[in-house]
This record gives structure tokens, C-alpha cells and sequence, in this order.
RNA sequence: GCCGAAGUGGCGGAAUUGGCAGACGCGGCGGACUCAAAAUCCGCAGGGGUUCAGAGCCCCGUGAGGGUUCAACUCCCUCCUUCGGCACCA
């Protein structure tokens, strides 16, 4: 036999074993209680997998091989999150297919995932651009449809110049491309929308039932922003006497006697019509200005605010003042009514509007029920004044107050706002999911009918993108001419394709069933599967991905098509890998680091071995080549050690004292590594596995024949076991070579009998809260004996006869304190 | 500005959740092997003091300052720094 730490043998003939005997198929129905455990799938790209991806992918595979040998049926699956735009920027770039590109890419991601030794079922491997999957994505957009979740809206929106393409709210980062960083302009067009609005209060208020991170729920908390308050109504009169509403929202009713102006958005319906013909052409001017600005100088709270004044005036419905009506630009138009009422003397975006406009300002809310000189809003509660009927109030209840009396009179109600709009799903690019709906003349739009789908990006595509808001699809004439389903009558195809985010929205599901070509999954199998236990992947998808997820899980349960309306009951998120000059790795800095690198270097088993040692878990870690030199250290010794044992016991039996502390130290590490596993402790679940061979290492130096025992074997076997879903291939060749004849994979995990903790303990000795010394005594010695053994310590001794005791303080098996005054 | 997380040796990081701070690893130093180096193995190591030297003993020490407690990295208050998220949301 090999002495040799020969891994790349090794490796492949594991990894061989495993594929030819199917090891990781997931068994649907099976007696076993289920475990489905997902990683975020990748995206494809033509650089291939990093060791950054590592960092969720290891770790994943060594919660799912570790359930597994805990007697779970264990589904972990894995896919490419295959549509998107830097392969289609690359096919323009090359002048070759984006079907082809992603082909090749998906074979080389797939091989490097094999070469880490994860233990994914391949036979659910899924790809959301193939039309066995993106039929799916479709029917989807159908349900929506139905459901009255999807609609087109004409309306200005965010278009990325370099993209080439519209962009949801979400994949807006400080008024930058989420993609290309590039500053986003605003472009009227006709959009699919997805209704998440209706679902904000049930994405909200479920958020409570989930285990996730509470970083990422209240990132999503933050961004569906529910906010409580009053909309009440304005009237405003134009110069021919016709009458409009003008809605305000605030949740700061109580100082509606402070109101001293009314400011709409530039995009506010009313803010032309409300304009006198002297103002006209000034208010004109300022709103095509403010219109054509680029969202990040707009969004921008540094800049100045600005605005102007209409010519007309609004009704204060509770003191019938009449208060002229501004049209300014830091008033959001898609935020409640894009109107607001402006009290400058309690909020300190009116202030500075007003000490810059020279507008009134009117104190209404005191701390003390005194008027106060102003230099800045006051923007606390406190007592009402200069409010009518409602003075000497306190806010709150001059809140509770007003909102009745405002409900009687029919001047407004109370309202729950969100911040969280309407989900943009509409792309003008060509590698993407058709968005499944014909345009006839006659009927409208009409749904494709479901025995249709797939639609079927076309092969043969001029896809450059183009500036005119048009999907490169539409240049495809004999994609874009249909007929009605309908009438048969001339009709055309929609041309925009579905975000990205809507293949990632239902993909856990279609895992559960990845062949199926009647319906997206089966009911049967997503019940028994159904839902993830464990989803792993980065926080930077918390108000994307992870929030587009759970509302189509809601959709899905309204509908009847699911039983549960959470997708992951758990949440984690991995660290980022940074590269050697702690910068974020990218291509660009040329700090990458590919995993096939290291594992030629040192192997898979000390890769894994490696990632999981760098830190904890969920925090961002360095890649350091000096550290891995230590787990590869710790590798080689292991080898060492075991398969020089393992040679030795068949020369002779021996039997030695010492095999009860070996015995002892198993079964402390066994509760140790398996606590620390069970929480994802993965690094030190390393160091844990370390000061076990420390500790085997330095038995075996002092007593050469202690390997020779049956402990020692016995430990060997145990520390392999457990070593299994770390380092997979080490463990079933070390295990083979142990006379097992089936792979250790299929082991149980070791349990602690508990027998570590009957044995002696170490009970520290304070004087004052300091330690002096230590003593070993049994297990649950009573107080009075650990006294009269510790003040006959000398040192003890000593320290006690130099003060009188002031009391005793003592915790089993664990600490005496002497108390002592000087 | 608001919300969230985190500050521990030269470095990455441990600490059963109030009970021996610095596990494990890296780097460092000393030694063994070697002609030599690499690899490997053994040992030392938070800072300071005391001591001829070692053992020993003493003091200080978990971002800063205060507090609770017999006992604080851990709990409470104030502040500082770093990172992440949101940001004219009325």
C-alpha cells in the first residue's frame, strides 16, 4: 500500500466511486425524515468559478454530508442561473451565441463543483436557459397574469445607457446600475409590472416566522418601509374656478395647524393645471429641468432644495386657511400622493424651504406649551399650540384625535404607506425569458395560451441591444408576427424579455422536480421536499433575489399551487473571500484565485479543509497562502500518523492504561466537533480536529504502542468518520485502508456516551476574583470539602492569614472565590 | 442623518454565553536532523516588573471612560473608530 500522500489518486478514485455508485441521489418519498439544504446556484460567467464561491458551496457540503450521516434524506442540488447580460454582451462582443457560450461555460463550472468533491444529486442539475426551464419561468408570468399580479404600465422609469435596458427599483444602487455602475437616466416607456405592492404587509409581517439573519430582515424591513399616518385633502381652486383635491400624506398630523404651504412633486398630475398663466413658463421650465436630471444628482440630500410658486392656492380643511401651492423638486412623485404639506416649523426639509423662500413659519407643537424663537425645526412630540380646538393637546393624542375627527368629517383617513414599489420586470434584452403575451389589435393583450409555451427565443437574432427602448427581438420579424389566439387575426408578439430575477424566484421549486414537462413541479414532491431547510448565499441579495422569492411563494400559496408560504425557513450568509490585497477579488485586479490552482497544489480535501479554517463562517476572510500551508501541514501529519497506525496494529496487540484517556479525549471530541458543527462553527470545528491529532500525536510520542491498541483504533476510526464530510476523500481512503469494505460516507454519526464528563475536574482557586491556584478534585465535590482542601493549599494559606474572610463564593465543578479584607 | 454589525497578541481568530482571556493556526525566536538549505520534528512566546539566571512570584491587559457583581471580552450607561445597508419616505 501507498504510503505517499498521493492526492490527486485519491481524489479521483473517490470521486469515481461515488458517481458510478450514485451516492448522492436524492430519493424522493423516502421513510428517512428530509433535508433539503441549496446554496444561491451561480451564474456562469466565462471567468468560471472562484474560490470566493467556495466559501458557500464548502461549507453547504459539509452541513449536507453531515446530515446525511445523522440518517437525513438530504436534497442537494445544484444549477446555473444561466440567463443575463454579460453573456449576452459577449456574444455581441464575439459574434457567438449566447446558447453556445453558456454551454461551454456550464462545462466548466460543472467540472471544477465536481472537482471540490461536493456531494450534489447531478441527475437535478438545472439551467434556467433552456426552454425545458424557461417554459416555466413563462407559465409563471401567466399565473401572475391571471391573477391580476401583471400589468403594463406607461410611465417614466430608470434606463441603464450602457445597459441598454430598464431596471427594477431594487437594481438601483444609489442611482447607479446594480450591473455597470453607470448612472441610471429616466425614460418614458411601456413596462410589465409585477404587483408586489399587494403582497407588502404579508412580506412584512412573515418575517417573524422566519430564522434568517436579522441583518438581511431588516434590510427588507427597511426597504417595504410601512409607515403609518394620515392622508387628508387639500382643495385648490384654479383661476376658472374649478375645483381639485389635492391629497396630502402625513404622519404627522398633529401639526396640521402648522401648515403654512403645500409643496407637489415636479411629476405631480395636478402641478401644470394648478399653474396661472403668469407663472407658466417659469414653472414649465422648472419642471422639464427637474425632469431631465439624472437620478443620482436628484437623489442627492447634499443639494439645495428647490422650487416654485404656481400662482394658486390650497384649503387647510381644518382652519380653512388658504396656503399657496409650490411645486418642488425634493418632493418624491412616486412616494404617497407626491404631494406634501409643508410645516416648517417641524420638519427640517420645510425649514430650510422656507427660510430660503421667505415662507411664514408657525410654531404649533412646544415642548413646554411656550412659544419659542426657532432656528431649526423642532421635530420631537410635545404640546399642541396655536391649534384651535385641538391646543394643550399632546401629540399623540392630538393624533388619535384628529384622525377621528378627520374620519367624521370626511376630510381624509387613515393610511398604511410603503416605500417598496412595484416590481419593474421588463428587459429590452435578448437572453432573457419571453414574456409570454400577444399584441392584437382587437383583443388587446393577450396571454399565450399555456399549451403554447414555451415561447422560444428565437436562434437566428441580430441581439445588439438598442437605444430606442425596443427589445433587440422586435428586429426578428418572424418572432414578432403571430396571430391572435383569440381572433386568428394578425397580432405581435411582445419583445421584451423577464428580469433575471423571475428564473431565480421559483428555481428552489423546480429542484424538487427537474424533469417534469406537464406542470413546473409536482405537488406530491414539493410537499414532501418542501420547504428549504438551509439556504446559503450572499447578503447582497436581500432586497433583490431573497424578497422576489418570497413573493412569488405567496403568489404561489394564494393560488393553491403550494403548501407553505415561506421558500427558506433558514437563512445563512457566507463571508467574502477577499483576495491577497484585501481587496474584493475581480478579474480586473488580478486577484482571482481558481480553485483548481489549489487543488493541484494541495488538493481538494485541504482546499475544503482550508476554506472552512479562515474565519468564521458569515465574515469576510482573507486568502493567505501561508495559512493554507498550516491545514495542508495538518493534512499531511494526519496521513502520517493514521496510515503508519494503521500498519503498525497488525504487527501485535497491546493493551495500556493509557487507552482510557484516549478513550476520554474521543468522547469529549466527538460532543465538541458535533455542538460546533451543529452551529455552523465551521473554523473551529477545525481547530478542533487539530488539538485532537495534537493530542494522539504527542500520546503516540510518548508511547510508541499506543497505536497498537484497540483505543487507539477505535479512535481513528471515529476521528475519520467524523472527518468525512470535511475532507471526503482522505476519509474513505484512510477508512478503506482500514479493512472497511463500504465507504465511509454511508457511516453513522458517532454519538458521546458522556463518559468525559465523569471524570475528574479542575476547580480554579480566587482570592478576590484573582486565580491563585488550582486544584483536581472528583466530579460534584461539596462545598465544605473543596474549602478545607483549598485553605490547606499553601498559597492559599498564606493570602487567607493576611485578612479576614468576608464570605465564600462557590460554583460546582468550577471555581472556590475567597473573599478576603485587607 | 437613520438602521444594523463589529472593535481581543505581530496577524487570522478562540472563550461552554457572567467563572483560568489569548484555544487552534500563521508569522517569529531557539534547538534537532543536514556539508548546507528546503521539508520534517522538538521547544519558547500578551505587555511589564522582580531575580545573576531559570523556576517562582507580583502588577497591567479584550477600542475609551464610568457602573453593576465575589467575579465582566461577556450585562448596563456615555463616547470613539471601522464596515455594511438605507437615505429629501413627508
Amino acid at each position: 500500500m501507498e504510503k505517499e500522500y498521493n492526492y490527486s489518486e485519491i481524489q479521483k478514485k473517490w470521486q469515481k466511486y461515488w458517481e458510478e455508485n450514485n451516492f448522492y441521489r436524492a430519493e424522493d418519498f423516502s421513510e428517512k425524515p428530509k433535508y433539503y439544504i441549496m446554496v444561491m446556484y451561480p451564474y456562469p460567467s466565462g471567468s468560471g468559478l472562484h474560490v470566493g464561491h467556495c466559501r458557500n458551496y464548502i461549507p453547504a457540503d459539509v452541513v449536507a454530508r453531515y446530515k446525511r450521516m445523522k440518517g437525513f434524506n438530504v436534497l442537494n442540488p445544484i444549477g446555473y442561473d444561466a440567463f443575463g447580460l454579460p453573456t449576452e454582451n459577449y456574444a455581441i462582443e464575439k459574434g457567438i451565441p449566447p446558447q453556445e457560450i453558456t454551454k461551454k461555460n456550464i462545462e466548466i463550472f460543472r467540472q471544477q463543483l465536481k472537482n471540490l468533491g461536493i456531494s450534489y444529486d447531478w441527475t437535478r442539475e438545472i439551467n434556467t436557459s433552456s426552454p425545458e426551464y424557461y417554459k416555466w419561468t413563462e407559465w409563471f408570468f401567466l399565473l401572475l397574469y391571471k391573477r391580476g399580479l401583471a400589468y403594463k404600465d406607461y410611465s417614466a422609469q430608470w434606463w441603464c445607457p450602457h445597459c441598454k435596458t430598464v431596471l427594477a427599483n431594487e437594481q438601483l444602487i444609489n442611482g447607479k446600475c446594480w450591473r455597470c455602475d453607470t448612472p441610471v437616466v429616466k425614460k418614458r416607456l411601456a413596462e410589465w409590472f409585477f404587483k408586489i405592492t399587494e403582497y407588502a404587509d404579508a412580506l412584512e409581517k412573515d418575517l417573524e416566522t422566519i430564522d434568517w439573519p436579522e441583518k438581511i430582515k431588516s434590510m427588507q424591513k427597511n426597504w417595504i418601509g410601512k409607515s403609518k399616518g394620515t392622508e387628508i385633502n387639500f382643495k385648490a381652486a384654479t383661476a376658472d374656478g374649478t375645483e381639485y383635491d389635492i391629497p396630502v400624506f402625513t404622519t404627522r398630523i398633529d401639526t396640521i395647524f402648522g401648515v403654512t404651504f403645500l409643496v407637489v412633486a415636479p411629476e405631480h398630475s395636478l402641478a401644470k393645471t394648478l399653474t396661472t398663466e403668469e407663472n407658466r413658463e417659469k414653472v414649465l421650465e422648472y419642471i422639464k429641468k427637474a425632469e431631465s436630471e439624472k437620478e443620482i444628482d436628484r437623489l442627492s440630500t447634499e443639494k439645495e432644495k428647490t422650487g416654485i410658486f404656481t400662482g394658486s392656492y390650497a384649503m387647510n380643511p381644518l382652519n380653512n386657511e388658504k396656503v399657496p401651492i409650490l411645486v418642488g423638486d425634493y418632493v418624491v412623485g412616486t412616494y404617497g400622493t407626491g404631494a406634501v404639506m409643508s410645516v416648517p416649523a417641524h420638519d427640517q426639509r420645510d425649514f430650510v424651504f422656507a427660510k430660503k423662500y421667505k415662507l411664514p413659519i408657525r410654531q404649533v407643537i412646544s415642548p413646554d406649551g411656550k412659544e419659542h424663537e426657532l432656528t431649526e425645526a423642532y421635530t420631537e412630540d410635545g404640546i399642541l399650540i396655536n391649534s384651535g380646538a385641538f391646543s394643550t393637546l399632546k401629540s399623540n393624542e392630538a393624533r388619535e384625535k384628529l384622525a377621528t375627527h378627520i374620519e367624521k368629517n370626511h376630510l381624509g383617513k387613515s393610511v398604511t404607506r410603503s416605500h417598496i414599489r412595484d416590481w419593474l420586470i421588463s428587459r429590452q434584452r435578448y437572453w432573457g425569458a419571453p414574456i409570454p403575451v400577444i399584441h392584437c389589435e382587437k383583443h388587446g393583450i393577450v396571454p399565450v395560451p399555456e399549451e403554447n409555451l414555451p415561447v422560444l427565443l428565437p436562434d437566428e437574432v441580430d441581439f445588439t441591444p438598442r437605444n430606442t427602448g425596443e427589445s433587440p427581438l422586435a428586429n426578428d420579424l418572424d418572432f414578432v408576427n403571430t396571430t391572435c389566439p383569440i381572433c386568428g387575426g394578425p397580432a405581435k408578439r411582445e419583445t421584451d424579455t423577464q428580469d433575471g430575477f423571475a428564473c431565480s424566484s421559483w428555481y428552489y421549486l423546480r429542484y424538487v422536480d427537474p424533469h417534469n414537462d406537464k406542470a413546473p413541479f409536482d405537488r406530491k414532491k414539493s410537499d414532501y421536499w418542501l420547504p428549504v431547510d438551509l439556504y446559503i448565499g450572499g447578503a447582497e441579495h436581500a432586497v433583490m433575489h431573497l424578497l422576489y422569492s418570497r413573493f412569488y411563494a405567496k403568489v404561489m400559496y394564494d393560488a393553491g399551487l403550494i403548501g407553505f408560504n415561506e421558500p427558506f425557513k433558514k437563512l445563512l450568509n457566507q463571508g467574502m473571500i477577499l483576495g491577497i490585497d484585501h481587496q474584493k477579488m475581480s478579474k480586473s485586479k488580478g486577484n482571482v484565485v481558481n480553485p483548481d490552482d489549489v487543488i493541484k497544489q494541495y488538493g481538494a480535501d485541504t482546499l475544503r479543509m482550508y476554506i472552512l479554517f479562515m474565519g468564521p463562517f458569515d465574515q469576510d476572510a482573507i486568502w493567505s497562502v501561508e495559512t493554507i500551508n498550516g491545514t495542508h501541514r495538518f493534512i499531511k501529519k494526519l496521513w502520517t500518523l493514521f496510515t503508519s497506525a494503521i500498519e503498525e496494529k497488525k504487527t501485535e496487540k497491546v493493551t495500556l492504561r493509557k487507552e482510557k484517556e484516549i478513550n476520554v479525549i474521543q468522547d469529549k471530541m466527538i460532543q465538541k466537533i458535533t455542538d460546533q458543527l451543529e452551529n455552523y462553527k465551521f473554523n473551529t470545528t477545525i481547530s478542533s480536529f487539530m488539538e485532537w491529532l495534537n493530542f494522539l500525536n504527542k500520546s503516540a510520542r510518548e508511547i510508541p504502542d499506543i497505536i497498537k491498541t484497540d483505543a487507539f483504533t477505535e479512535t481513528m476510526e471515529t476521528f475519520i468518520k467524523m472527518l468525512a464530510p470535511i475532507a471526503p476523500h482522505m476519509a474513505d481512503e484512510l477508512w478503506s485502508r482500514l479493512d472497511h469494505k463500504e465507504s465511509v460516507h454511508l457511516e453513522q454519526w458517532p454519538q458521546a456516551t458522556g463518559i468525559y464528563k465523569e471524570e475528574k475536574v479542575s476547580i480554579v482557586l480566587e482570592v478576590n476574583g484573582k486565580v491563585r491556584d488550582t486544584i483536581e478534585i472528583g466530579k460534584d465535590t461539596d462545598e465544605q470539602t473543596v474549602k478545607e482542601i483549598a485553605s490547606n493549599r499553601e498559597k492559599i494559606k498564606k493570602m487567607t492569614s493576611e485578612g479576614t474572610i468576608l464570605k465564600i463564593i462557590y460554583v460546582k465543578n468550577k471555581l472556590l472565590n475567597i473573599v478576603l479584607k485587607k
